[in-house]
DNA sequence: AAATATATTTAGTCAAGACTAAATTTTAGA
DNA sequence: TCTAAAATTTAGTCTTGACTAAATATATTT
């Protein structure tokens, strides 16, 4: 049987930092779930981390939990060296885009600040990581983006594939096989109103996307 | 207070793999020593270690440690980790000598086998980390070094540096702005029977090394 | 060989971070 | 609104890897 994993602060942090970016506090039972951990565990870690000399959550008994600035400084920074790592393994060490998540999860909490700067410099400092995920910058703000599902676009509009948000490796050699990654250019040529479906055209080949896929997909309209 | 920093069996490995290079079981107190912790720990990590399904080292009480078979590859794994990563800081990210060792230090724990194989063929297998060290093969063999201590030479002998012992940044600045670093030719020129100082010779240059340095340095012969 | 000094081990604590089971709160349904 | 379901928290346990203090074994010195 699998030892029981332990997460760290920084994982923590970070999870609250994407359950949260919707606005709303991150609930114990979807902390839970993402960390693959108890809620039971949760509930304590989070006690602590809000207990920290600065506190880095904001936590109400049964309200879920926010961060605080600290907090979202400290979640930003293990983002922005998960999502460098990932550009960086992508772009140096030959890795796909399917196969840089486990690596760049264990390597986030190790790197120096000294590291980051130097991969950030030798990469040119980069704005998107392989998955078109913005990556935050130095002084740790998080750049804002203005694309659109996939799912929003209708036939005739074209668009640049800006960001796929999955980490799921089948998912991601699916895509690639179909062509449809960062900065590729589509068009929709169909739509089915009955099952959502979009006909997208990538160069010349078109394909028939449902909304499990067209959901996960952001794009730029042209 | 700075919070108790805990030691992966990793790194007791690779510690009594150092210390048992010279034939003799490492001790309880060599080891805490290296480590940086209280003996009493080390003895109860020992014992762990020595009841592992395989045991990793075999032990008796008040006799010290070694590493069985499986101990050893698994220090090594750790070692080859380490100098890759040494060779690969300094090769593709600019490091210099003096500032690759704590980062790998905490790297060599948390990358893949894949990424080992990845950064030792973009190194072309180096055979050797920045300090001249040998770097264990993907076999897990440690090959064999014959270099001699510099402070064994005597005047009008040459010699290549091969490896220098320490990870010391202090020392390693100093060294390298005297020209001494591994692959460097060098000749004596003078010796001093009184205080054992050599008098080295790089380039058109020499310098007075004292005892401290030259058992440090190791060289091959011409 | 006795006596002290040094090294090592044992015993008992502590903190982190997980877990389970039970208690409690909140939310939703009738 | 009252009750059942779901979510959350509390309480207590476990494991890991440190620590201190005390006990014991080995080494050194005379």
């Amino acid at each position: 049987m699998p030892k029981t994993m332990t997460k760290s602060a920084q994982d923590y942090l970070k999870r609250i930092y994407e359950l949260t970016e919707c606005g709303l506090p991150a609930s114990t039972n979807d902390l839970a779930r993402e960390l693959e951990i108890k809620p039971a565990s949760v509930t304590g870690m989070i006690q602590k981390l809000a207990a920290e000399k600065p506190a880095l959550v904001e936590y109400q008994k049964h309200q879920g939990v926010t961060l605080t600035p600290a907090g979202k400084r400290a979640a930003l920074e293990v983002i922005r060296h998960h999502r460098l790592l990932e550009t960086w393994l992508v772009q140096t060490l030959g890795y796909s885009w399917d196969e840089v998540h486990e690596e760049a999860e264990r390597l986030e909490h190790v790197i120096s600040e000294d590291f980051e700067r130097r991969i950030a410099a030798a990469l040119g400092n980069p704005t998107r990581d392989p998955h078109g995920e913005l990556i935050p910058t130095e002084d740790l703000k998080m750049p804002v983006d203005d694309s659109t599902p996939l799912s929003a676009l209708r036939p005739n509009q074209s668009a640049t594939i800006q960001r796929v948000i999955s980490q799921d490796p089948n998912l991601l050699r699916h895509l690639n096989s179909l062509g449809l990654t960062p900065g590729v250019q589509i068009e929709i040529t169909d739509y089915s109103s009955f099952d959502n479906n979009l006909t997208v055209k990538v160069g010349r080949k078109s394909n028939v996307l449902g909304l499990n896929i067209t959901t996960k997909i952001f794009v730029e309209i042209e």
